[in-house]
DNA sequence: TCTGGGGTCCTAGGACCC
DNA sequence: TCTGGGGTCCTAGGACCC
C-alpha cells in the first residue's frame, strides 16, 4: 500500500486578508477585525501580530493602543468571508481530487497520487493560483496524516508558503515544537500534561498511548497515534450534515427585562429557522439559554437553560418561536443582569420531501386558504396538493403548489364532483 | 462601561428495562 | 433473609477546534 498523503490549505490571517483585497491600501497596514458588537479581536494582519496585538483581545483594552499604531479596526463582515471562503475552496476543488472543507478558511487535500518529487512544486503553482485567482495568500503543509500536516502549515507559515514534510524530518520538526500548538491540544491538555513530562510535540509522540488514553481519553491517544503517522482522521470528502444549529448574540448592554430577552430570542428563533430551512433540515428539540456575564468578578456566573422536545420535528418559525418564547418565560429571573442568549437546535435531520396532503373544512375565501398552504408548504419544503371544501355551495377545490427555488407556481383546479 | 459565535466529540452518571 | 448484571438512552459538562 502506497503512503498517504494529505496537504493542509490554510488562508493567512483570513478575514483581514478579505478585507484586503477589497481595499489594497490596507495591504502592509496592520489590520484587525471585530467579533459582533466589536467585543474583541478575531483575526489580526502579520503586523498587527507584530505589533502584539493577542487572539481573543478585548477592544475596549487596546483601543487607544490601535489608535496610536495606526491600526485599521474592522467589524466582521461574514457575507464577505463566506463568499470569499467559497472561491478560495472552488480553486482548491478544481485542482484536488478529494477534498476536506474544514473550516471557513481551510481545507484538506489528500494527495496521495501526486509524486513526491513533483509535490513541492505543484503546491507551490497551486498557492500562486489560488492568490491570483482570489486575491487570499494561503499556506500549504503537507504531512503522513491530518495532524502532521498541520505541524508542517505551522512550518509553512513562518515561511515559504509551502511545506512538505516527508517522515524522515518528523523528529526534528517536533522536537522543538511547544505541545499545545499540536491539533487537539488546548490549554487544559496543556497545563495537564506538563507534570507528566511532557512540554514538546516530540515527548507527546514518543509517550505511551495506553496509559494517555486512561488518563486523558480516545482523542489524546488519536493524536499520538497521528504524530506518529498513523493515520487515524480520514478525509471527510463528504461534508457531513450538521447535528445542532445555535443562533446566540450577546447583549451590547446587559438585560434585566424580561421583554427585553423576550425580543432578542424571537429574533434569534426567526433566524434559526430559516436556517434550518436553507439547509432543508427539521429539528426535534429546542434549547433556550440566558446567561450572565462570565466576567463579572462580582457574582457567581449564573445560566438558565431548559431543553424541550417537539411534537414532530418542525423548521417552522412560528412553533419555534412560541416555543422558545414559553421556554423564557420559564426560565427568567428577575435580578439577574443577562449578558447573553441564545437558542440551540437539536437532534436535526433532513426534511422530508413532504407531500402534504390536506383537505380540511373552511369557506371559499382563497386568500386564506393560499395563506394556509402556503405556510404548510413553507414548514415542509416540497409540494404539495392541497384541497378544499365549502361549506357554502357544497364545491371542491383542489390547490397544486410547485416549489422551485424561491417561487410558487399555484394551479386552482375546482373537482368534477363534491367532497365527501 | 465595554470580553464572539458556532460547531464537534467524549465521558460520567442516572434512569430505566429485562 | 438474601438484593444482579448488563444494556441502552438521555443529559450535563468538559474539552477541543476555527
Amino acid at each position: 500500500m502506497s503512503e498517504r498523503r494529505f496537504a493542509l490549505v490554510d488562508c493567512n490571517n483570513f478575514y483581514a486578508s478579505c478585507e484586503r483585497v477589497f481595499d489594497p491600501r490596507l495591504i502592509g497596514v496592520p489590520v484587525v477585525v471585530l467579533s459582533n458588537n466589536d467585543g474583541c479581536v478575531i483575526a489580526r494582519s502579520a503586523e498587527a501580530k507584530a505589533l502584539g496585538i493577542k487572539m481573543a483581545a478585548p477592544f475596549f483594552q487596546i483601543e487607544r493602543f490601535c489608535q496610536r499604531n495606526g491600526v485599521r479596526v474592522f467589524s466582521s463582515n461574514y457575507t464577505l468571508y463566506g463568499d470569499m471562503s467559497r472561491r478560495v475552496m472552488r480553486v482548491l476543488a478544481d485542482w484536488a481530487p478529494a477534498m476536506e472543507v474544514y473550516s471557513i478558511d481551510e481545507a484538506f487535500l489528500d494527495i496521495s497520487r501526486i509524486a513526491e518529487d513533483r509535490l513541492h512544486q505543484e503546491l507551490a503553482a497551486l498557492r500562486t493560483r489560488v492568490h491570483m485567482w482570489t486575491g487570499i495568500p494561503v499556506s500549504i503543509g503537507v504531512g503522513r496524516t491530518k495532524t502532521l500536516a498541520k505541524v508542517a502549515n505551522d512550518l509553512a507559515k513562518r515561511g515559504g508558503g509551502v511545506s512538505v514534510m516527508l517522515p524522515e524530518d518528523e523528529e526534528r520538526a517536533l522536537q522543538d515544537m511547544p505541545v499545545g500548538d499540536v491539533w487537539g491540544i488546548g490549554r487544559r491538555l496543556t497545563a495537564a500534561l506538563e507534570p507528566l513530562g511532557i512540554t514538546t510535540a516530540g515527548q507527546l509522540r514518543a509517550a505511551d498511548t495506553r496509559q494517555l488514553r486512561q488518563r486523558f481519553n480516545v482523542v489524546v491517544e488519536r493524536t499520538v497515534m497521528e504524530l506518529r503517522g498513523i493515520d487515524c482522521l480520514l478525509l471527510e470528502d463528504v461534508t457531513p450534515a450538521r447535528k445542532t444549529l445555535m443562533v446566540s448574540r450577546s447583549f451590547g448592554d446587559k438585560v434585566t427585562l424580561l421583554s427585553d430577552i423576550e425580543a432578542s430570542i424571537t429574533t434569534h428563533a426567526g433566524r434559526a429557522a430559516e436556517k434550518l430551512r436553507v439547509g432543508r433540515q427539521i429539528a426535534e428539540h429546542l434549547e433556550v439559554f440566558m446567561h450572565t456575564s462570565p466576567f463579572d468578578t462580582t457574582t457567581k456566573p449564573y445560566t438558565a437553560r431548559a431543553t424541550i422536545a417537539f411534537e414532530h420535528a418542525t423548521a417552522d418559525t412560528r412553533l419555534i418561536t412560541s416555543t422558545a418564547l414559553s421556554l423564557v418565560r420559564r426560565l427568567f429571573k428577575r435580578g439577574y443582569r443577562y449578558a447573553k442568549s441564545g437558542i440551540l437546535l437539536l437532534g436535526l435531520s433532513e426534511a422530508m420531501k413532504a407531500t402534504p396532503t390536506l383537505f380540511s373544512p373552511i369557506d371559499d375565501r382563497r386568500s386564506s386558504a393560499l395563506m394556509a398552504a402556503m405556510d404548510l408548504l413553507n414548514n415542509n419544503y416540497g409540494s404539495g396538493t392541497i384541497g378544499f371544501a365549502s361549506a357554502h355551495t357544497g364545491k371542491a377545490w383542489r390547490l397544486r403548489m410547485d416549489r422551485r427555488s424561491q417561487s410558487y407556481t399555484t394551479q386552482w383546479e375546482e373537482l368534477a364532483k363534491t367532497a365527501s
